[in-house]
DNA sequence: TTGACAAAACTAATGCGATTAGTTAAATTA
DNA sequence: TAATTTAACTAATCGCATTAGTTTTGTCAA
C-alpha cells in the first residue's frame, strides 16, 4: 500500500503514451491503474472521471501543440511561417494520434478553460497571418480553413484512410501549396 | 410477443435516426432496442455487435453521400463540379452529423467492403478532376486535399468548434474558393 | 517527538450496457 | 398440418466505471 506519488499531471502523461499506444478509445481507468500499479478506484483521488481526464488530455494535448507551432514560426515570416506551421502541426498530429484524437474529440467551444487553452494559438496564428496582406475578418476565415484541413487531413492519415499507395507526405505538402497558392488571390496588395 | 418486422437495413435507418438525433457516441443498442419495442438480446438476431452495427451506419452513408454527390455535379462540369461537390459534401456533413460522424470514425482503409463502397466516389471525383488540366498524379494528391479538409471542416462545425460569430458558411464558401484557387496554379495549360 | 488530520491507498459493492446461452412462440414451407 | 427455421424472450455473465466506507501513510503543529 506504499503510495504511488501520483499527481494529476502524471497520470495525464502516462494516459498520453497510453493513448497514442494503444488508441484513446483503448484507455480505461483499469489499464491506467495497472500501469502505476495501484486499483481502479485510487485514481478518483486524483481525478473526477475518465471523461474529465480524457479532457485534460485534450487540454495537455493543445498546451503541447502550441509550444511547438511557437518553436515553429520562430524567425520565419509570412507564407514560410504559415508553411512552418502546417508542416509541425502535421508532424505532432502524426506522432501523437491519441492526443491529437482527443484533441479532436474533446474539440467543443465550451468553458473558459478550453477557451484559455487555444486563445495563445489564436494569437499567434493572427500575428503570422498578419503579416500577409489581408483584411481581419478573412484571416478569420482562413484560419478555419487551415484548422478545418489540418485536423481534417490528419485525422485521416491517423485512420489509415488513404489507400492509395501514392506518398502521404507529396499529398500532404501539395496540399499546404494549394492552399497558400489560394489565399495569395486574396491578397489586397 | 408478436415480431416486430425488423431487418438490419430497417435497424441501421433506425440507428442513423438516433445518431444524428442524440450523437453516435450515445446510441446504445438498448436504445435502439426500446425504439422498436423489443429487448436488447432480440437484436442479435439481426446484428453481430453494436461496432458492426456501427460499422454499416459507415457504410449507408457513404452510399447516401455518393448519390448526394453525384446529383451535385449532374450538369455542371470543371471548377463549378467541384464546388458543387464540396457544397453537396457541407450540406450532407452537417444536417447528418451522427452519421456522418461514424463515416470519419470508421473511415479506416480496411476490408472489401468499405473499398467498393467508397470506389465509385472516386472515380466521380476523378472523373470530374478530370476536366481540369491536371495529371493523373496531382488528381490524387487534390482528392486527398478535399477530403482532409471536407471531413475537417465539418468535423469542425458539427462539434462547435467554432467559436468565433462571423459567419460559418461565409468561411466555408471562402475556403472552397481558396482551394480552387490553389489549384489554378498547378494546371499544365 | 508525537499525535491529529488530510491525503491516498484499499476492499467491497453497485450499476449499466454489451453480449451469450438457452427457451419458446411465430412464420414459413414441405 | 407437421416440421423447420426465424425471431422473439428471459436469465445470466462480463467488464468497466463509479461510489461508499475503511485503513494506512505522510505531514505538520504543538
Amino acid at each position: 500500500m506504499a503510495r504511488a506519488g501520483l499527481d494529476r499531471n502524471l497520470i495525464i502523461e502516462k494516459v498520453a503514451v497510453l493513448a497514442n499506444d494503444v488508441g484513446l478509445e483503448n484507455v480505461t481507468l483499469k489499464l491506467v491503474a495497472e500501469e502505476f500499479g495501484i486499483q481502479t478506484p485510487s485514481l478518483y483521488n486524483h481525478i473526477k472521471s475518465l471523461d474529465e481526464l480524457k479532457k485534460g488530455l485534450m487540454l495537455y494535448g493543445w498546451k503541447q501543440l502550441e509550444k511547438e507551432l511557437l518553436l515553429a514560426v520562430a524567425g520565419v515570416s509570412g507564407y514560410d511561417a504559415m508553411r512552418a506551421m502546417c508542416y509541425a502541426f502535421y508532424e505532432y498530429a502524426t506522432t501523437n494520434p491519441g492526443v491529437f484524437n482527443a484533441m479532436l474529440w474533446y474539440n467543443k467551444f465550451q468553458d473558459e478553460e478550453t477557451q484559455s487553452a487555444t486563445k495563445k494559438l489564436f494569437v499567434v496564428l493572427f500575428k503570422v497571418m498578419g503579416t500577409l496582406n489581408l483584411s481581419d475578418e478573412t484571416i478569420n476565415h482562413l484560419i478555419r480553413t487551415f484548422r478545418g484541413f489540418l485536423e481534417g487531413f490528419a485525422l485521416l492519415v491517423n485512420n489509415g484512410a488513404f489507400g492509395n499507395p501514392i506518398s502521404i507526405r507529396e499529398s500532404f505538402e501539395l496540399s499546404v501549396e494549394v492552399l497558400l497558392n489560394g489565399i495569395k488571390g486574396l491578397e489586397v496588395v
